[in-house]
Parts: C-alpha cells; structure tokens; sequence
DNA sequence: CCTGCTGGTGAGACTAAGTATCAATTGCTA
DNA sequence: TAGCAATTGATACTTAGTCTCACCAGCAGG
C-alpha cells in the first residue's frame, strides 16, 4: 500500500495531514514487511528527519484504529507492525529468515474455530492467527548455500 | 495443572529443586487463566515472599520452554502467560472480561492452513492462534445485570 | 554428615515498547 | 489571514525483558 493511499484515509476521516505524519507513511510505506518501531526510528534518523516518540506510537495506534497496520508479533518475539491492505479480516505468514510478510487470501481458522467455540457457548469477538516459517525465496537460497 | 506437576517436570528435566521456583510455581498454579508479570509479582509481594526480577524471567522461560506455560498476548494486548497441560500443540479462547482461558480441544487451523501454505510455497514451522471473546460465566452475569 | 562443584539467585543497570502530561505549534476553516 | 482545535515534542514514567556478576545453596560423592 502506498503512503499517497494512506493519507488519503486519514484525511477521510477527518485527522489533518501534517509533515510528521506524511514522513512516518512514507518511511512505513517503504518497508516490505514486518517492522519494529526501532526500525522505524532507524529509517527516520538516517532521512534526517526528527519525529518525536510519542508521534510515533500515536500514529501507529491511529493506523491500527484505522486497520492500516496491524500489531504482529514477529517471529523473534518482539512487538511490531505490519501493513495490511485495508480493514478487512486476514492473516500473516511470516517469514522467520527476512521477516517478509505474506497476507493469506482466506481465513483458515473461521469455520471449525466457529463449531468449536458453540460448543462450548464461548462467543468470538476476534481472533489472532500468526503462522511461522520460511518464504519460498529463503528456501531457494537456503538450498543454493547448502550446494556450496 | 498443579504445581507439584510442574515441580516433577522440572526435576526430570535436571533442574534444581529450590526455594524461589517452588513459591513461583505456587503462585502460578493459584492463577486460573492468563496471568501478567506484575500480575505473579503483586500476588508475591502479598505473601510476603521476596523473588528478584531476573529469577521470575529465567523460571518463566524456563516454563515456557518446557512447555508447560505459553506467552500469550492478553485481549487488552498486554503480554502474560497461560498455563497449559503440556508441550502439546493447542489453542486458547480467552475471555476479554475476566480473563479467564478455555484450551481448545483440537486445531481449528490444521488442514486448511497446511494447504493454503503449500500453494505459495511456504514451509510453515509454527503458528499462533489467539481467540477473544467472552466466555459462558461472563455473558451470564452480563443478561443478569441487565435484567435488574 | 560434610564439602565442593555448579547451577541458581538477587541487585542493579540497561534496552525497548508504550503511555501520560502539558505547553507550544500548526493545519485548516471561516 | 486570524483563530481555534487538533497535533506535536519534550520529558518523565511504567512495564517487559535482558545482562552481568558476585554470592549462595542443592545435591552428589566421599
């Protein structure tokens, strides 16, 4: 998703469109997949530009609120973010080696998890599926290394 | 599970029977559901018992590791920990009001995701899946409140 | 029962995420 | 272009979690 896109549902929503925002949107944009606030900090000092911490957490909340970005767990066990597309309901597959993120197309949790759940009159509100691994392209170069 | 249990566990394992592991495991073993870090140290400090910062890490993860707890990220998104039968895989309904954790059954992931991964090729290791809502116990009381 | 080796502990400093406060600033609208 | 409300940044704070290092205590072997 690209930063333009972003700020556009921002200002839909009535938030203003200030320079610290436009630089966070455009820094976030730039990352492939998976990222930590840390590298988000990293990849605005080395721009030269100096957005405050607690700018940084807010916007990021907001793009959470919004279902710009969601919160995901990275395969280190350490907190980041993630862009999705939009709103809509979906899952991640992390890559453990590069930290590439692949949105699943459908949601393979939905239907057993809903028998289950009536089972035992639990009533869902949301889930949280993160699935671990290694992406096709670590595989290829994983095996290229190994042919060495 | 009982904190005799995970005692066992962690004597067959070759670690050490000592004082600190087994006040922690007491207390862990008191928490019914999902259970925060300073959740464990507040109910310490009300026994009066003293157990430093680093030990409580090092046991947790120890715990973790032996699969007999699981990090898990609670609904308000505050990390802790869930008690769990043992280093099988399993997943969690976790209720958003009281916090309390139902372990599911079976994997509602399984079978779809193994072929949803395949299509794109990516060697899934591990997943992670978190359900929030609200349990039986709580939606109860809710309908009673509302009745009044 | 005692002793020593080694695994375990606690204090404390450190990293990093995330929140709260509040005065100063800046988009936008009229 | 003036003004108001939304936004910002500095700063201090909370909590999770790691690391180090001197000290301590389980436990095995005598």
């Amino acid at each position: 998703m690209r930063a333009e896109e972003m700020l556009q549902t921002l200002v839909a929503h009535g938030y203003r469109l200030t320079e610290p925002r436009q630089a966070l949107l455009e820094v976030i944009a730039c990352r492939p997949g998976w990222f930590s606030v840390r590298e988000l900090s990293e990849d605005l000092g080395q721009k030269k530009i100096r957005v405050g911490r607690a700018t940084i957490f807010r916007t990021l909340n907001l793009l959470v609120d919004l279902g710009l970005l969601e919160r995901v767990r990275g395969a280190n066990e350490v907190e980041g973010y993630v862009v999705t597309g939009a709103g809509e309901h979906h899952h991640h597959l992390i890559c453990s080696r590069c930290g590439r993120v692949e949105e699943l197309p459908e949601c393979p949790v939905a239907e057993r998890l809903a028998e289950l759940a009536a089972e035992r009159q639990f009533q869902v509100v949301s889930h949280n599926l993160e699935v671990y691994g290694v992406c096709i392209q670590c595989l290829r170069q994983e095996s290229l290394e190994q042919e060495k």
